[in-house]
DNA sequence: TTGTAAGCGTTATCAA
DNA sequence: TTGATAACGCTTACAA
């Protein structure tokens, strides 16, 4: 019995001896429909399995409640705490979600943004690819009024909304923990330089060395390229066999904070005394590893709901506007046992 | 300029004072349009910036070239793995992938799976709530000759593609691991009973024990709702309380075996020597405890892109077949810390 | 090789 | 309160 059509507005039509206008008025309770007829209709469309086409309805009403989410990957915890959070929201709306990765490749990306589009998106949340530097390939979405997201990797110029966090001031707060706590030789991981976000953690970082009077040296930062683990470790390899190693590291995600404590402790470290570590996101496995990794908590599921509501409100608006509006989110500094060298 | 109304075949046939089926062919390359013809409307397609309007031609062609996807949580290890596996190779094949969340419950599943039928995705894949029992609401898909690959939580009984492991003797192997190091009085943490994959599991544990004359106490299997850190707490904290504790324990998860691992630490115990814990997963934080945690490998990515293939393979067939069809992946036992008691 | 026209299922305008 | 009809943008059988 497979194959057999789906039943439409035409059949119950047919079977009611109504025109397909009042059904679709009826099935969607419209007020100038009669009580009875609509009873009627809602009666017969439950019988005959009904279900509506939304393809159909979308064609006509050109739009389509669905939100395209454009990611670097979907397996990572601040990625997947926020698509969790982004479908939460578009769920209790109505609205369907469509992923698409980028892998943190710019063509990738290019060509997904593409794809979204072409799929008449009612709207687009995106974080970056690592690699990406221009962003014209989202100027489709603005010609049309799609409302656009950006979060957490946001670019630094682009009139559209944005959700993230206020990363120089977080950067700031991780390396002042751990001045407060003692470390004087601070060295930090570092993502891409022209990724903002990591840019700016890093001027956190920077400055908040001197405010306290403590040495940047260039070759106390290390740039990595994908935050994995692996790079994570050999950039510490590399600065604990400096002549003059640090005595703690800030790094920008928890990965390579992990790496970090995993290289000194394998190096003979102790962890905290000899060696202070601070992270950035507060993955689970920070407080899994011995000791608990020290991080900046970063809201990705709270983030992720607020940037779907961002689109839903938008279009909820009549009018067209080119709208550019920041969203920053809190962060906290989370203390454990990576630095927690002094009693409080 | 925004709000400008898209391009379509409409505008472009009339540029080019030709048919809109010709432009309909030429932009697909059918073998019927001259070269000339062809190349023009595809030069002039771009220099317009015309988009396929996907929805018009799914419609038209009654397919989306969508994959629904349903799942209880994307953010947990096991399933942002699999939705990525699923995702690059809908990708690679033009199609999209949406997302849907039941959160464990029978009733968001219910819901769910009708906004997918109503979105007429060409195929679903789900992995089961926690609470389902029945499955009457995937039957709509097969009536439509939908398909439909139910991966790692798959219902006993359904004509359809299922994507999983071996749970029993996964449970076997866990179990006869730990006997194998010597433990003797083996504890277990499992899933509700009619979730067929931890039924199987404990099923395998049990007959591990029979193998090798261990005994079977009902009071060491706990059966755990949600599988979180607070309920493996709970349970652990349990067993080790009883007059006649565990020396071992085999996890339905890595979750609740992390858990087992903190709290026995916290208790005194020493891990490997004096209480071994095995998971199940391999989940990230499994490499990062300290032990390391000895798990069961779960190939969650490799689960996603079979599953996609299942999907794809079946619409390329043109016959309509009732399939049942199970894929069974391979599982390791993953030897590390906190189970290793004897020298090999 | 190209064109005509109908149809996919829904909704909105206008008329009754 | 209900109905007739056109339209959304694309594809395809059939005709030329």
């Amino acid at each position: 019995m497979s194959q057999n059509k789906d039943v439409t507005i035409y059949d119950i039509a047919d079977a009611l001896n109504l025109s397909t206008s009042t059904v679709s008025r009826a099935l969607k309770n419209h007020s100038s429909i009669s009580k009875k007829t609509t009873l009627k209709v809602n009666e017969a469309a439950a019988k005959m399995q009904y279900t509506p086409n939304i393809l159909a309805s979308s064609l006509r009403n050109n739009k389509t409640n669905t939100i395209g989410v454009l990611i670097s990957r979907i397996n990572r915890p601040f990625m997947s705490d926020l698509i969790s959070g982004i479908e939460v929201v578009a769920q209790k709306a109505g609205f369907n979600v469509i992923i698409a990765q980028s892998h943190d490749s710019y063509e990738d990306e290019v060509n997904m943004c593409q794809a979204l589009y072409n799929s008449r998106v009612s709207g687009v949340i995106c974080s970056l690819a690592m690699e990406t530097k221009d962003t014209d390939h989202f100027d489709q979405f603005r010609n049309k009024n799609i409302p656009l997201v950006f979060v957490d990797r946001v670019p630094k110029t682009f009139t559209t909304y944005r959700v993230m966090i206020d990363n120089y001031s977080a950067g700031f707060k991780a390396a002042q923990h751990l001045i407060e706590q003692g470390y004087t030789r601070i060295a930090h991981i570092a993502g891409l330089k022209f990724r903002s976000i990591y840019n700016e953690r890093e001027q956190g970082y920077r400055d908040a060395l001197k405010k306290y009077n403590l040495p940047e040296e260039d070759n106390l930062i290390i740039h990595v390229k994908t935050m994995s683990y692996e790079e994570g470790e050999k950039a510490v390899n590399k600065l604990l066999s400096l002549e003059n190693p640090p005595d703690a590291i800030f790094s920008s995600n928890d990965t390579t904070a992990v790496a970090a404590i995993q290289v000194a402790k394998s190096r003979g470290l102790r962890i905290p005394e000899d060696f202070g570590v601070i992270g950035f996101n507060n993955d689970p496995i920070s407080r899994i590893i011995d000791p608990g990794l020290s991080t900046i908590s970063h809201p990705a599921y709270e983030m992720g709901k607020i940037s779907s509501k961002k689109i839903l409100k938008h279009l909820k608006k009549s009018k067209n506007e080119s709208i550019t509006e920041i969203s920053f989110l809190n962060t906290d500094v989370i203390i454990r046992g990576s630095s927690k060298r002094l009693k409080d």
